[in-house]
DNA sequence: CTGAAAGCGCTTACAG
DNA sequence: CTGAAAGCGCTTACAG
């Protein structure tokens, strides 16, 4: 037999309305303040949860769903958000569609009936429209690492790093350094990120009047939220690219996935960085500034971006929408290393 | 307002009860079956999660504790775990001693207020009491990656890796590869898990005849549990291994943690791996074999260790304590690669 | 400020 | 197998 209100109400001589006042800091008399907090400590009364939210429709909880919770990437937006969320008194759930392949439309459902106050999604990419469904039921949704295709007709809060600001950072980088054959190792279809990666990246060179058209191959035919498939393109991109008649001076790899899959066949070719190709990815890991040559990148800043997704969506939670759709722009950081070469010393 | 278990009965023409007994796979007629199917279907009905915990008192919610989220180490156990109690239709909590400094109690405290089914933490160290509050509450805990000192009082079922074989298995390697004066980076207090992997590393040497004094130092005075300063300590004890009068040919990295701050170090002094120094590491990352040189490890089976745990966890939630405490032995992998030296080619 | 009473959406003996 | 009714532990108008 647990404690429950009625005993805190029984021993006080108060009644169970006046405790729940107590519990919800409603105004109550001192005397009584002090007597039920008294009782409390002495039985050791706990509220129960589900009861409130029967009550209430409160969950106090809050979900947080990725594509893939097995890839280490996404750990600190993890931590961040949840440390937010716990200091607010909240529960946080973690869900991935990664559990049930094939049918996202359960996983959301799944995830509707939990309740959740309020969600914090990746999208698989710029096409994914489950979010709707989400804000259909009236619970609000915050959108990270990508804004929608259909945006504009159902708008909602999006938070993502300065992707085309962080592709120009590395294109800049590999200009400076001589770089002007580039193999761009790998684009998507739908995705949001890696096209504002690319976008930033070749405007460097087109506004420095170079040709950018050969940087880029077709779209290649793989689903991009599987990272072991990711990978294992990366791998065999790197390869292609490589062995053409052509072969680039410097890879741009546009994320992580694609960037450890790249950098494995870089050493299993025993390619020698920078000496025969120079590197550089969009993403950071903590042993990339380990590794020999270290690895040039740009990083993300996730425990910021889990922040202010937390900080907007408690604030959509308490009903102020007062800026809503919001957008989101968090700084990337730029880490010169050694995996370019710097060409302009051989032709002076 | 939403579809409730009312509104079916009164479509159907059935009492409530019924209705209750259908979601709960009672037996009813088979024609009420279909009939509610139909009419739950039609309305898009799904049951209050609150309102059935009120009742049942089965959050049908099981936590995760870890000692840091933030860490990217766990992310695949988290993921198995998560990944086998959403298809046994469990919502799985994560969180983490590291949000209250100081106040590991408040943590357990809201976890239990939170009535969890069950739980599956990693202890600080074997001296972390903690899971008996836990027990206490009459919750099922499963504990990983440690056996807490005083298990013969106070038993728990506990799963670990084979933490003093993935020790002998390194020792060995280097053994044979002819590295007799080695470094141990690091050890620390009450860590089960560590002195396993020590034990096991040293006993190789001593059945072999070797003097393993001075392969330790004495214990440091720090925090194990706080990543951050373990990588920074890692890199401080390579460098004072490495500048010390003797140094070592070989150093042990007891786990991740210390082996990032150790590899940094390493390659911040510029010291040739495997030239200058060897280098062995238990535990791996995905980059590991993509490093130049790649790293000799022994890597846990993550995925299974959180299956297990699943597994035993959901069994004692279903009352069957029948192999209660039980104690689970994952097996490790070695990767031998090439940060490895072979000293026995020179002398011969 | 306080209390009596209704009700949130379920489940569960119990009687039929 | 089915249904009437009580009750899980809270919160919330409402009246005082």
């Amino acid at each position: 037999m647990n404690i429950t209100i009625k005993d805190i109400a029984r021993e006080t001589g108060l009644s169970t309305a006046t405790i729940s006042k107590y519990l919800n800091h409603k105004k109550i008399l001192e005397e009584n303040r002090v007597l039920i907090e008294e009782t409390i400590r002495r039985l050791d009364y706990r509220p129960n949860r589900s009861a409130q939210i029967l009550r209430t429709k409160k969950t106090h909880t809050i979900a947080i769903l990725l594509t893939d919770l097995g890839t280490y990437f996404w750990a600190s937006l993890i931590n961040s958000v949840t440390h937010y969320f716990i200091q607010h008194n909240y529960t946080v759930i973690t869900c991935s569609y990664s559990f049930n392949p094939g049918k996202e439309i359960k996983v959301i459902q799944d995830l509707i009936s939990q309740n959740p106050d309020g969600v914090i999604m990746l999208p698989h990419n710029n096409a994914d429209d489950y979010y709707q469904l989400i804000q259909e039921a009236g619970i609000p949704v915050v959108i990270l690492d990508s804004i929608p295709s259909n945006f504009s007709e159902h708008p909602a809060d999006c938070i993502t790093s300065d992707n085309y600001g962080g592709g120009a950072f590395l294109a800049r980088h590999l200009l400076e350094n001589g770089h002007t054959n580039i193999a761009i190792v790998e684009r998507s279809i739908n995705s949001y990120t890696l096209e504002e990666r690319i976008r930033g990246f070749m405007d460097v060179y087109k506004e420095n009047g170079y040709d950018t058209s050969s940087f880029l191959t077709p779209y290649p035919a793989i689903p991009f939220n599987d990272s072991q498939t990711v990978t294992e393109r990366g791998k065999q991109r790197f390869r292609q690219v490589m062995s053409s008649p052509h072969p680039p001076t410097a890879i741009f790899f546009t994320n992580y996935t694609v960037g450890i899959g790249g950098l494995s066949a870089a050493y299993a070719l025993t390619k020698p960085v920078p000496e025969s190709v120079s590197l550089v990815c969009f993403d950071d890991d903590p042993l990339f500034k380990v590794m020999n040559p270290s690895l040039t990148c740009v990083s993300q800043n996730l425990k910021e971006i889990g922040e202010k997704a937390s900080e907007i969506l408690l604030r959509r939670i308490h009903g102020d929408y007062s800026d809503f759709p919001s957008r989101t722009i968090v700084d990337v950081i730029f880490h010169k290393r050694n995996s370019v070469k710097d060409l302009t010393r051989e032709n002076s």
